[in-house]
DNA sequence: CAATCTTCAGAATTTTATTCAGAAATACCC
DNA sequence: GGGTATTTCTGAATAAAATTCTGAAGATTG
């Protein structure tokens, strides 16, 4: 079950995390391969699960998203973190990122709104309805400097 | 230099956001419109970035990145926290993230690498260099629950 | 109300995606 | 090592899509 990716493989994701709408025919130029051959291999990596989708990057402010914060989210059940809980989070639109951590917290998310007041109000009405949330510390981001999820590829 | 988006921007977005891969054509028959239109509209939404790119999510452990960290900078400047510090950071493949924050601590930057041992090479290769860094606080991920950067695109 | 700008549809053309057959390369197994 | 199975590739054919362009419809502005 483990997924053995050759020199091909990672090339042709390292292009596509760079641009997911470059032409298949585009890539094939690129790699010196046939398209046909570069397509089977886009295909195997969508089914083998390496390639989990393919997203548009948008500007968060240009649709009211004005609002970034961590919170830090501290389970009242010790060290048996419920996935019950962190599902929970998890289906909140607004919450990007959900991570079960080390440390005195449990969770650790990643949350999108419009403004302060969208947050609390979040808070108010989604937060408060969860299971097992002891306490909660949040951060408020005042300017992101970078903000990818580029991973570096390995090379062989 | 402020942007106005109508609802077909917004379908668009939406649709593109669930999958940037998705072909013109097919844009077009879901919103019932001509193919030319809802290229142009595209072509005009990345001109303005509001489409700042497309880009492949790919199974981080495929590529052994099996390690994630959030990473809290102190600054030694103070309030001035400087845009060289930043910059340094955000320099670091390694470094997907970095965040300006409110609170005791200046950055909060999140970091993707093989392991531990990496990532304890990386701090000392990498962070050790940059100036004005008092201290940092790492909160290691044990297990993500959820990862997107899917905004909420708002209904007009 | 006319002029201007924007957005759209539809057709023509170029380019691409997709499929398939068979060749080359690779892995596998006595 | 020799033969077989499997995988991966190329190249051609076809179907589909991207792109460009023209002109019409709609909205905006003075």
């Amino acid at each position: 079950m483990d997924v053995v990716l050759d020199n091909t493989d990672l090339q042709i994701l390292e292009r596509m995390q760079a641009n997911a709408r470059i032409s298949n025919a585009d890539l094939a130029r690129e790699l010196n391969m046939a398209p046909s051959a570069v397509l089977e291999r886009v295909k195997k990596l969508e089914q083998k699960k390496v390639i989990q989708g393919y997203t548009t990057q948008i500007n968060p402010t240009t649709v009211q998203q004005k609002l970034l914060a961590f919170i830090f989210i501290r389970s009242s059940e010790g060290f048996t973190c419920s996935s019950n809980t962190a599902q929970a989070l998890a289906a909140i639109p607004e919450v990007q990122e959900v991570h079960h951590i080390a440390g005195e917290d449990c969770y650790l998310i990643k949350v999108r709104t419009a403004d302060s007041s969208s947050l609390m109000n979040l808070m108010r009405t989604q937060l408060q309805h969860i299971p097992n949330i002891a306490s909660t510390k949040t951060t408020i981001v005042l300017e992101t400097v970078k903000e990818q999820q580029q991973l570096v590829i390995p090379k062989i």
